[in-house]
DNA sequence: CAGGAATGTGAATACCTCTCACTTTAGGTT
DNA sequence: AACCTAAAGTGAGAGGTATTCACATTCCTG
């Protein structure tokens, strides 16, 4: 099936830690249960895939699924919050594979492990069913992972401590909004590229990487 | 009316060549129903600032309007649409408002249009009600105004306009790209800033304007 | 293998969107 | 003024959708 369900499979827990906490009615206790889960946020991904989220109703969840309507909201408390639970786990798997990602990499100037945020981030609008329509909470909202906090800002966090860990940073308090900034405005531009061209415009792509290079250059250069 | 508007269409409707064009199902003939059409535009953007997008339905329009639900379908082909026409109308009174502004400034470096361009967005959403909740094309679709193009990138090209009218740019495609991009990471950088605070995060607000200066400075400057 | 917990089910309920046959009004014509 | 047609206005009803819940089934533990 799908890439991100083997991996979550393989580490054990049943329908990831973020997904269990913050968007289900009730937790899978069973193994059956949580394939179950598992198979709704598919479903979910490839309807989202293919109808778009206008289109989407929990009816077709239910039938792709093979699961009946009533188990949907056994564990789901309305129509959002599988749609919810489906971003957190693109979330999951998007954090998982860049930690990954950078604890193989030896980089020698913060400006790589940007770039593979960047790229890990891209390569999900092309590999992930589903998400070029959700992207990280566009449509349903930007508070998946922490009520208080946005995605954004969970990624801002998460990338912070992933850069600190390599690289002297300036100030915290102003690294920290040039990071929240340059996220933001990151993720406009690969949606941007990914409107204009299925494929992902790499004009706008290549353009998007040097405004938040030069951006963060001027921000949390350790001088 | 707006500039655009005697540009683009003969007809001179009562409720905006734009929305007559691509949002109504029918054009309104008589004063008293242009008035009924816009009477229903104000609930929509009242009801968008009360309770969301998510929850707005036709009914609710229909009652806040004080009209039979039929009136709403006699105009608008489906809920939608009342979304898109109001997001037209936003975008119609923007630029009408912009193009005022400018007219009225001795500019004498293009990064003072662009300080315009950004400031009447930043006060669409202080003082239209609903604004903030729909941005230009967010929620319903990104392609209001033209089917070809998006809201954005109409409003790059109205942008392009005001600035080559004032001032010489360099290449044309190179300029239009570079406009596109910077109105993209603009508009994410302004929802941040008011998601962050009702009244528009300053510090995000200032960066936005500083990062936006900066990214243009470097692709559209003349040398 | 008994019994409570966890699951699974789908008919039923409530609410929505959108249509349409029909009534009313505007505004020009005779 | 009486008349006429197009434009407007209406709301019950058809067709869906989201969500619930009382009941059936499957696990799993003691």
């Amino acid at each position: 099936m799908s890439t991100v369900a083997k991996s979550r499979a393989e580490q054990g827990g049943v329908a990831g830690p973020h997904i269990a906490g913050a968007a289900l009615r009730r937790v899978p206790v069973q193994q059956r249960s949580a394939e179950r889960v598992n198979r709704m946020l598919d479903a979910c991904a490839a309807l989202l895939d293919e109808i778009g989220y206008a289109k989407l109703t929990t009816t077709l969840i239910a039938q792709r699924a093979d699961v009946a309507i009533g188990s949907v909201y056994q564990f789901f408390g309305d129509k959002r919050a599988v749609v919810r639970a489906l971003d957190m786990r693109y979330l999951d798997g998007y954090i998982e594979r860049l930690s990954r990602r950078i604890a193989n990499t030896t980089a020698e100037h913060w400006s790589q492990i940007v770039d593979e945020v960047i790229d890990e981030y891209i390569s999900m609008h092309r590999t992930e069913p589903g998400f070029r329509t959700l992207h990280f909470g566009d449509i349903v909202d930007v508070h998946l992972l922490d009520s208080e906090r946005s995605n954004d800002d969970v990624l801002t966090d998460r990338l912070h401590a992933m850069l600190s860990e390599h690289f002297p940073l300036g100030d915290e308090r102003q690294v920290s909004l040039a990071l929240t900034v340059a996220v933001t405005a990151g993720d406009a531009l690969v949606k941007l590229a990914f409107r204009r061209d299925p494929d992902g415009d790499d004009v706008v792509l290549t353009e998007a990487k040097t405004l938040i290079r030069d951006y963060l250059e001027r921000h949390i250069a350790t001088g």
